[in-house]
RNA sequence: GGGCGGUUAGCUCAGCUGGUAGAGCAUCUCGUUUACACCGAGAGGGUCAGCGGUUCGAACCCGUUACCGCCCACCA
């Protein structure tokens, strides 16, 4: 007798441990027969080594085990690759934050002392989400867990990253360049277009008049459509608009489209830019559109992307206006006044300042599309500064034609298109960012500005000395301003980069470039850095490629694509050779879960149980706007009245598998969640049932030795379930898969199969009896085997259970490979004839309102009693009320009818029918089977439909006829009978 | 402005290559039959967003309209 019901709260914990102590979750050892289809591979998407377990995560990680532990069954060599990412930026905010709460701040530390910091917080609470990520029951190698970012003396990881970077930038793909990139102004660095979201707000649109120089003018006209003039004005100026004024101290032209007859008389012409009190000149660029505003923009090549742009194409000059903050900084164009001011105050004063001048036209309230930081949520500043780029151009040719030559699959495959566009659209990928949490450039400067690119600073200064004794025939000393050799030296000769002359004998510096490279450089490489590249390990060789990678589609361009590049760059092969993208997982309400929303479900809370007071704090708790914290509260409340109980992993994991469909997203279903929860406890209800009547072992149980019908049947269904199963995950249809392994456990196992074998278990003792019991125990397992990868602690639990001394853990007990050789045809027609029969009895009675308490005979209206039904009588009277069985030449009074297959069966019920209410069933019944006729012949009746349709479906539809008509004859039989 | 996806039962969603519209939850009726009330038996409920087309046959394919959602994009 097992407990109750499972205690997921106290099993999991020892299962996970049983299992991660046992080895389970280590590739199994290499085979001389293996062949790369032996072996199957996932790198887990990296989470942050900040991150705390959300949904996202929890059917990301739901989706990989589930492909892990089945493939793992299937006898592969399966290696669960986990690891985290050390996450720049974010990590980077962490640390900072939780400093500045003890007045600890980075601007007063050295780059030692604070990564001393972000190291030390990493090993004390970084890396949580690991543990985390046990609970939902990951089957990860853990003893390969492996960090972006290597470790605090760098290591295999970050050796990784540094020879990737060198031998880009030798192959010409990563280069150095001073370029407008997307600079964060809070972080003070630059970030990637990837990390830009543009969102609309509103703005205003400021025309300001800029004055022609030495007096000019000009006729301005302006005409319609159709040609005709509409405006004749004499003009001293010209207009431009802009919704970022500021910028206007930073203008180097004003640029009117060549066609546009408007300004075509001042083309060439010099404006005075106000405030600045420069002369800029009126240039024509395909650029402006003269549709849009005035047609004439004022470019200001350092702060806009399109202004850089025609102000390279014109050879205007850019001048920088902003510091790292975003603050007004001094230079030759920039007047005084403005001088510290932050952007945005900059703009008040510019607009007031135009104003005053009598130069500000109006301004328009008007929504615009301004770029925010995906992290900091400030504006995004476009700055001119030096930076480090990937070519990605160049390798994005061979990414998009190994998609398209199939060696790597999208599924579903849509995404393919999403790939392919951003693929075929792509720029140059800035990988420098001005943090110092994150791998080092492997670059040196030395002091006339020259770059050596070199995996260790050794070789940086090898370089350098090589480039100066050769190249420049001088004996000047290379030295790293680092070295306490050469502190002396640093001191004699000041700050790194100062200039010595190269023709004299003398110290030349080497200083590392300050800055790191952006995460994803790092995450690119994660699938063969993972294994142990640069090293040539026996890893990379078994698991790379790797199988299939299983994301969100938020990262195909962030992750995926990158590593498609990489991969191919360094490993000449693709990285994976399938790509699974899934669906974001929504609220209740259908949106994107936020902690600033306060609108998130922790999957901990769905597993561990969390009352509504604690769900509240902790949605209240995260709020981007606190006011807010009501709405919150009552939303949550009206969603989630009780809070959650402790639904288990397995409940949670089968949820999500059954509602990863392959669409767009997957609105969480917490009722689900608890009917989940209650099949797992039918199925160890089921299993107790087992247990208690001795169905303890399939041992040497040979499923197609079966002799009775009942035990064919679900031996047959199992087979067909399985295989079904297998195909659903192969073809990644997680929850068709779900469903079928469900329906099998419930519906046909334990509410048909459990009855019908109550009375062979309960019976005499015998050769039956032990082929029923060997045959409960043999599906029970097929169920926990097929069920394992979706439910794994569950399965485990009851596999140990319910048969002692086994010597596997389900973990490791290979797949269910049965097939059609186990379906037995004839008993599956037996038994579905028996089904229906039993479905119509209890169908009729319960119309007709028979207490199930009232038992009854079944008439058989025919001339020969119909073995089956006595072989089935011990299983009709509990199931259907059926006292006996008897042949009866003609329907009694007061009995209610049925037909199964064409034959008449009556249910005498003298004083509990009513004999109206049973006339209008069967009148209603003869009604439904008529309409189906009508519908049918209307098919037969078609020519076309009988000359073009498959022979097969016409076949049906007569089979299905005949069916019909046999019906309601009988049942027309039947009414006539009541009179 | 471009691209992608959605619209199916009261709710949340399935429906793989066109061939009798499905599930879970909710609703209603009945039920303490020794696995299970986190249960059992039964029932009701859908013009598959609208329109047009292809086809013997359309929820499914094609076109179009409407609404909803997401992604990308340089209109100052």
């Amino acid at each position: 007798m097992l407990e109750k019901s499972f205690n997921p709260t106290e099993a999991e914990a020892r299962i996970y441990k049983m299992w991660e102590d046992s080895g389970a979750f280590k590739p199994r050892a290499a085979k001389p027969t293996d062949t790369k289809d032996d072996n199957f591979s996932i790198v887990i998407p990296p989470p942050n080594v900040t991150g705390s377990l959300h949904m996202g995560h929890a059917l990301n990680n739901t989706i990989m085990d589930i492909l892990v532990r089945y493939n793992r069954m299937k006898g592969k060599a399966t290696l669960w690759q986990p690891g985290m990412d050390h996450a720049g930026i974010a990590t980077q905010m962490v640390v900072e934050r939780k400093l500045a709460a003890e007045q600890k701040f980075r601007k007063n530390m050295t780059r030692e002392q604070f990564l001393n910091h972000v190291w030390a917080w990493k090993e004390e609470s970084g890396g949580m989400i690991e543990q985390q990520l046990r609970r939902l029951g990951s089957s990860c190698d853990w003893s390969r867990s492996k960090f972006t970012l290597g470790d605090r003396e760098g290591g295999q990881m970050a050796d990784a990253v540094t020879k990737a970077f060198v031998d880009m930038y030798e192959a010409g793909l990563i280069y150095r360049d001073k370029r407008l990139v997307n600079w964060d102004p809070h972080f003070q660095t630059a970030i990637s277009d990837l990390e830009v979201e543009n969102i609309e707000r509103d703005g205003h649109f400021w025309h300001f008049k800029y004055p022609l120089e030495g007096g000019e003018t000009y006729t301005y006209v302006e005409k319609d459509e159709d040609g005709n003039v509409t405006l004749t004005e004499e003009r001293d100026y010209i207009s431009i608009a802009t919704t970022r004024p500021e910028t206007m101290l930073g203008d180097g032209a004003v640029a009117v489209h060549p066609d546009d007859e408007r300004y075509a008389p001042i083309v060439g012409k010099m404006v005075r830019l106000p405030l600045a009190d420069r002369l800029i000149p009126i240039i024509t660029d395909e650029y402006p559109d003269p549709d849009f505003g005035s047609g004439a923009v004022k470019i200001t090549g350092a702060h806009d992307f399109n202004d850089y742009e025609v102000a390279k194409r014109n050879d205007i000059p850019m001048y920088s206006l902003m510091g790292t903050r975003g603050e007004m900084i001094a230079s030759e164009i920039m007047p005084e006044k403005y001088v510290g001011m932050d952007r945005f105050a900059a703009r008040k004063a510019v607009v007031a300042d135009i104003d005053a001048e009598g130069l500000l036209i109006k301004v328009e309230d008007k929504k615009i599309m301004q770029p925010y930081g995906d992290r900091s949520n400030v504006i995004i500043e476009p700055m001119l500064t030096d930076q480090w780029f990937v070519d990605a151009e160049k390798l994005a040719g061979e990414a998009v034609a190994k998609v398209n030559d199939g060696s790597t699959k999208f599924v579903p495959e849509n995404w393919k298109k999403t790939y392919d566009h951003w693929m075929e659209n792509i720029q140059p990928w800035c990988i420098s960012r001005q943090l110092w949490w994150g791998h080092q450039i492997p670059a040196w400067y030395d002091h006339e500005g020259r770059i050596f690119v070199a995996a260790t600073e050794a070789e940086a200064i090898a370089k350098a000395q090589d480039f100066y004794d050769k190249e420049k025939g001088s004996d000047l000393l290379i030295v790293s301003p680092k070295n306490p050799e050469f502190i002396h030296l640093v001191e004699e000769f000041g700050s790194p980069g100062c200039i010595v002359s190269s023709n004299s004998s003398g110290v030349g510096w080497l200083a590392q470039d300050p800055d790191v490279l952006d995460t994803w450089f790092s995450s690119g490489l994660w699938p063969f850095s993972t294994l142990g590249w640069p090293e040539k390990t026996e890893e990379l060789e078994r698991f790379y490629p790797t199988s299939t990678l299983v994301t969100g589609f938020d990262i195909i361009f962030f992750w995926v694509a990158r590593m498609m590049m990489q991969g191919l760059q360094f490993m000449d092969e693709v990285p994976f050779e399938d790509v699974y993208i899934h669906a974001l997982v929504l609220d209740e309400a259908g949106k994107k879960m936020s902690k600033s929303i306060g609108n998130t479900l922790d999957p901990l809370d769905l597993i561990d149980g969390v009352s509504i007071d604690k769900l509240i704090e902790k949605r209240t708790r995260g709020l981007k706007n606190p006011d807010k914290a009501p709405q919150v509260a009552k939303a949550t409340k009206k969603a989630y009245p009780d809070g959650f109980e402790a639904y288990g992993a397995d409940a949670l994991r089968f949820t999500l598998a059954s509602q990863a469909g392959q669409g767009r997203n997957v609105r969480l279903s917490v009722d689900r969640i608890a009917g989940y929860r209650n099949f797992g406890t039918k199925l160890w209800s089921a299993a107790n049932f087992g247990q208690m009547n001795g169905c303890t072992s399939a041992e040497g149980f040979d499923p197609s030795s079966a002799a009775l019908p009942v035990n064919q049947w679900i031996i047959s269904e199992t087979a067909k379930t399985a295989a079904e199963i297998t195909r659903c995950i192969d073809a990644y249809r997680f929850n068709d898969a779900a469903d079928a392994v469900y329906k099998f456990t419930w519906d046909t196992f334990c509410a048909w199969y459990l009855e019908l074998s109550k009375p062979l278990l309960s019976g005499e003792d015998g050769a039956e009896k032990e082929e029923t019991r060997a045959t409960f125990a043999w599906v029970l397992d097929q169920i926990l085997i097929l069920l394992h990868p979706f439910m794994p602690f569950v399965t485990e639990d009851l596999w140990a259970k319910v048969t002692e001394g086994r010597e596997n853990h389900l973990i490791t007990t290979l797949w269910t490979t049965y097939g059609d050789e186990l379906v037995d045809a004839s008993a599956v027609t037996e038994i579905e004839w028996l089904q229906t029969l039993i479905t119509n009895i209890r169908s009729v009675r319960a119309d007709m309102n028979i207490p199930p308490s009232k038992k009854a005979p079944l008439l058989l209206c025919a001339d020969t009693l119909d073995p089956r039904l006595a072989t089935y009588a011990p299983q009709l009277s509990p199931m259907a009320r059926v006292e006996h069985v008897e042949l009866a030449a003609a329907v009694p009074d007061n009995a209610l009818q049925t037909v199964v297959d064409g034959v008449q069966y009556a249910i005498p019920l003298a004083g509990l029918i009513d004999m109206d209410a049973e006339r209008k069933r069967l009148s209603k019944e003869i009604e439904k089977a008529q309409s189906e006729i009508e519908k049918i012949d209307k098919k037969l009746g078609n020519e076309a439909f009988v000359a073009k349709a498959p022979e097969k479906v016409v076949n049906l539809q007569k089979e299905r006829r005949a069916g019909y008509v046999a019906e309601v004859e009988t049942l027309q039989a039947a009414l006539d009978g009541l009179g």
